[in-house]
DNA sequence: CCGCCTCCATACGCTAGCGTATAAATCAAA
DNA sequence: TTTGATTTATACGCTAGCGTATGGAGGCGG
C-alpha cells in the first residue's frame, strides 16, 4: 500500500505526516485547534494509528514543540551568516524583510500561535525563552558590528524582535504605499543607518 | 433575594457579572476558554439564566468584544491628555510605563487574548483595527509635538505600539536590573529625547 | 389575593473529541 | 507459506459543553 505517501510537504514517515499536519492546524487555529480526530480526517486515515506513534494528544504537542524549538534555534544561525560580502546592516535588513514581507505566512502563524500557547503552558514558555535567547544572542553582535556597545546592542536586538512580533499583532496599515513608507522609516530607526 | 450581588469587580447587573467573568476567563485562557458552564460554576449559578441575558455563546462574545472596543477607544483619549503641565515626552513616557510596568496584568492579558482571537475571527480583527487606529491617531500627535513631521510621527507611533505588544510576546529578560536598563535604552530610542 | 413578569434551576438530548480494546491488514523474514 | 512485528481500522465508553424545554421562586401592579 502507498501508506507512506505523505499528503503534505515532505513527510518522510507517517509520524512526520501527523506532525506536519499538526503544524498546519496549529498555524490555522492555535494549539487548541490541534485535535486528533480532525487531524486524522485531514490525513484521510482514522485515529487508530495515532496512538501507535504518540502516547496521547499531549505527546503530539510536546513533539511538535520540540521540533519547533530545535528548528528555530538551528535556523537562526544560518540567517545571520552574511550572504557573500553582506555587511551587518545588510544582514539586519534582510532579516527584517524576511520577517515582515511575509514570504512565509505559515511560519509566522506558527510563531504567533506558539507564543500564545506559551501564555498558558510553562513548558512552552520555556521553549520560547530558549528560542528568544538564541535569536537575541545572534542578532546583538550584528548591532555591535555597527559600532554600538554591548548593552546598547542587546537593547536594540530586543527592540528589533519586539517590533517584528508586535507588527504581526497590530492591525495592518490599510494603504500599502503608506505601509511600505512606514516600514522604511522604522527600519531606519531600528537599524540606525540613514533612511533606506 | 440577594440576586444582584455581583461576586467580581463592580458588576451592577447580573448581565454585567456574566460579562466580567467572561473577561476573566478570556484573560486566563483566551476566547476558547470562555465557556458557559464553567462561567456559571464560577458565578455559583447554573447556566439557566445565561440564556436569558444572551442568545448563545457567540452573543456573549460579541457583547464582550463591543465592550472591549468601546472601552479602549474611550480610555486612550484620557491617557494622552497631559497631567497638569506634562510635556508630550512626559505623556509618552507615562504611556510606555503604563503598558510595560504591568500595574494591570489583567488588561494586558485581555489585550493579547483579543489580538490572538482576531487572527481567527474577522469581526474581532475589525474591532482591533478600530482600536489600533484610535490609539495611533492619539499618539502620533505627541510625536509631532516633539518636532517630527507627520509621516515620521506616524511611523514612530506604530513602532511604539508594535514594541509594546511585542514586548509582551517575547520571553522576559531574566535579570530585572538588565531588563530595566534595556527598557530605558529602548525608551530613549523610541521617544527620541536623550536617554534616561 | 391574583396573575404577570423577571430571572434562575433542573433535566434532557445532542455533538465532538479523547483514550482503549481488539481485530484486521500489511510487510519482512525464515 | 507460516510467523511475527508493525501499523491501521472499527467499535466502544466516557466527558465536557451547547442549546432547549419547562417549571418555579420571588417581586409587583392591579
Amino acid at each position: 500500500m502507498a501508506r507512506g505517501e505523505g499528503p503534505l510537504r515532505e513527510a518522510k514517515t507517517q509520524r512526520d505526516a501527523w506532525l506536519e499536519t499538526g503544524f498546519a492546524m496549529l498555524a490555522e487555529g492555535g494549539a487548541e485547534n490541534v485535535r486528533i480526530e480532525p487531524l486524522a480526517r485531514r490525513l484521510s486515515v482514522t485515529k487508530g494509528g495515532f496512538y501507535w506513534h504518540f502516547k496521547d494528544r499531549a505527546d503530539l504537542l510536546a513533539a511538535m514543540l520540540e521540533r519547533w524549538r530545535d528548528g528555530r534555534v538551528t535556523v537562526i544561525a544560518r540567517h545571520v551568516t552574511p550572504d557573500g560580502d553582506e555587511t551587518a546592516e545588510g544582514v539586519l535588513r534582510r532579516l527584517l524583510s524576511r520577517y515582515l514581507d511575509q514570504p512565509n505566512p505559515r511560519g509566522m502563524a506558527i510563531e504567533m500561535a506558539v507564543r500564545d500557547w506559551a501564555r498558558h503552558d510553562a513548558r512552552v514558555a520555556e521553549a520560547v525563552a530558549t528560542v528568544d535567547a538564541a535569536r537575541l544572542a545572534h542578532v546583538a553582535p550584528l548591532f555591535e558590528a555597527l559600532g554600538l556597545p554591548p548593552d546598547e546592542a542587546a537593547a536594540r536586538a530586543r527592540l528589533f524582535y519586539a517590533y517584528v512580533f508586535g507588527q504581526n499583532l497590530l492591525a495592518p496599515t490599510v494603504d500599502p504605499a503608506e505601509a511600505a513608507g512606514q516600514q522604511d522609516r522604522i527600519a531606519a530607526i531600528l537599524i540606525g543607518a540613514g533612511g533606506g
